[in-house]
DNA sequence: CTAAGTGCAAAATGTTTGCATACTT
DNA sequence: AAGTATGCAAACATTTTGCACTTAG
């Protein structure tokens, strides 16, 4: 169905040796700038490896663009994640702490809560302390 | 500081007499058609009563659109929200059942949650059943 | 009176699309 | 060979801005 082209790689390999980064399609467009791969295309590979659950779109408070990170789902069964608004990165929360949390709230309001996918969002120590 | 223009009040009345419902710039300046205010006024008061946390921006998913909604921050202190990725509606929940997990999530990885402006994603009733 | 807000039209930003060409399998 | 992806430029949609004018306090 879909194939391995050389700027599809190159475009996933790049926000996968980036894993805790968040980027703008115009950032990996620079980023990736020699590597032969033009605007429309960053826009569609994403899109694509959006779809395959490869990576994850992200929306950053106050900011209209989009951005884009790694996301490994097949390692995120059992936790969710914890997003800055602030910086925009996703962190990993392991799953013991957040089981009863995600019970209580599927129970008391009939929330439908993907583990893998469920995001709490707040602000990240780092960007905390920066202020 | 701010003066209270005929157009930033018919904008916040509008917000404020649909509490649970969300609104992007363009639906608000259609509503708002009449009421003497353009569109860019729409888009600098929608900006102004963010700052002011009187309303809220709201983000959905696979749109790059902002949407917007009351927010009356006052009532907020003790519960988290809710906020469905689908239809982007807010949900505010009460504190009984978050109390632990917010601590949790904050001692377990600095993350600091302001109880009034936390929110969790995920799909709501109404959406998850439509689906 | 002065700072703040307004409308309009133009510009800027981010993203998507049509089409002819090129590549992957 | 067939289906998919690409580059480019043009189209789009949303949001922002410059400027002259108006209004709230």
């Amino acid at each position: 169905m879909t194939y391995n082209t050389e700027q599809r790689t190159a475009l996933l390999n790049f926000l996968t040796e980036n894993p805790d980064k968040t980027f703008s399609a115009k950032e990996i467009a620079l980023s990736l700038a020699g590597k032969n791969i033009s605007k429309s295309s960053v826009y569609r590979n994403l899109a694509e490896l959006e779809n395959e659950r490869k990576i994850k779109r992200i929306t950053k408070a106050g900011s209209n663009e989009s951005f884009y990170q790694f996301f490994d789902n097949s390692e995120c069964k059992n936790h969710i994640h914890l997003s800055c608004t602030k910086c925009g990165k996703i962190f990993h929360l392991e799953s013991k702490q957040t089981e009863r949390l995600v019970s209580e709230v599927e129970e008391a309001d009939g929330f439908e809560i993907s583990k893998s996918e469920t995001t709490l969002y707040g602000t990240c120590k780092e960007c905390g302390t920066r202020n």
